[in-house]
DNA sequence: AACGCGATTTTTGTATACGATTAGATTTAT
DNA sequence: ATAAATCTAATCGTATACAAAAATCGCGTT
């Protein structure tokens, strides 16, 4: 399942860096609202900017990055108002994905399953957090690979990676309970071909994750500005 | 509501030539496979490369131009299976907004609506097929907007583009009825208030679309070509 | 010491140049 | 005459140069 846009086997220049950068961003290693210099990368990357730009652009598009025209690139910071929108379309979108997975589910997608909760609970067992939080969110998207569905796959990995900034945003808790055991219970619910509770599950947990987060108006902060130091 | 990236009031001139295609291949002027040059394009916009392909990189994003390295960019010909998955995907999302246009229902979208039919109806009256056939999409997006969810209506926007490819791929007959008695019904149940009906005939519409398609699988042409000569 | 203004430096926007790859035409050999 | 091979023209991939905008710093004023 290649991520680069042309898929012949060459990973050309600008899938490397769009991936290196975006697996940054998905480790939390880059902050939101860290600007992204395009001379800064592109020394990184050894590539000019030509390249950087086209992956920024790239990125941009898939919502992770935001440009703003002469001023550069930045990790996206999604307002708590994309925050719900993320969250009310994944839980559409993978309530679909759950019930294809189900239909598709076989020993190998089993096993495959199994190594992916393995992996996610080493990860959490020893401390890894930015493995961990990673992690959690290629289990979302190994079920919708077994979907077999490419546009809902594609769709869902932007999300996903939104998903991931928001949290880091917005949530209350210093520590997120990535949720390995609700993974768990719906990977059961998966295998056992049980689509009703598999998708109520999957819902569930969206909602769960959102729940843990505060999504409260911080009403554009200048807007509010002038109130607060009025009131 | 801009398609524009960047949200200030400068057109910039990369949307100017991505509006510009995405235009012409929405009303079918630009059919599939079209090869789009850099060089000839720039000459029209009066642009360098840089831009032309800044534009042409967002456009294969968004599933209307399919880029070939080292042999350039081509308007987009969906394969039977992206055409399923955009129809799958379509009814999936429009039903989630038609659900919410009805709790956004109004005296001012109730008009914005009968305009958008009126347009419709007319453009169809008067025999200019390609303005019907680009707002008859554009009733989608309406309802779209209505639904005030930014996510959902960007990504019905590719959608839509992708549909409107598919449908001069695949079609039957040769003509097609647009579906403006279809879009009043949908309208009707909007505005009536009538959710579950609303989103039942939205749903209804995107399958019959796909029922006038013969999307049986052509096995991607080259791997049957050697059959095809051998038998 | 704080503020505002202007020069300098950095960074982005766009065009263009050059090497690499492909497609098409012409030639050559079977 | 056909098919393979080679040459040529057109097109893409990438780097770089230059212009324009923004950010930074320093200076002088209040």
């Amino acid at each position: 399942m290649a991520t680069d846009t042309s898929s012949n086997g060459a990973p050309d220049r600008v899938s490397r860096i769009r991936n290196g950068l975006l697996l940054a961003i998905l480790e939390h290693r880059l902050l939101p609202g860290t600007k992204l210099g395009e001379d800064e990368i592109g020394q990184i990357y050894d590539a000019s900017r030509t390249l950087v730009r086209a992956a920024l652009q790239q990125l941009a598009h898939e919502g992770i990055v935001e440009i703003e025209k002469n001023r550069g690139a930045f990790v996206a910071s999604p307002s708590p108002r994309e925050a719900r929108e993320t969250f009310e379309a994944r839980c559409l979108i993978e309530g679909a994905i759950v019930e294809r997975a189900v239909a598709a589910r076989s020993e190998t997608w089993r096993t495959r399953l199994d190594d992916q909760l393995t992996a996610e609970a080493d990860a959490e067992a020893r401390g890894d957090h930015r493995a961990a939080i990673r992690l959690s969110g290629e289990f979302h998207l190994l079920v919708a690979e077994m979907a077999d569905h490419e546009l809902y796959y594609s769709l869902l990995r932007e999300l996903v990676a939104r998903t991931s900034l928001t949290i880091l945003l917005y949530r209350r808790h210093r520590v997120h309970f990535c949720g390995v055991d609700h993974h768990r219970l719906i990977t059961d619910a998966i295998v056992s071909g049980d689509a009703v509770r598999a998708k109520a599950l999957m819902i569930d947990h969206l909602k769960e994750i959102e729940a843990e987060l505060d999504l409260s108006e911080t009403e554009e902060n200048s807007a509010s500005l002038a109130d607060i130091l009025q009131g």
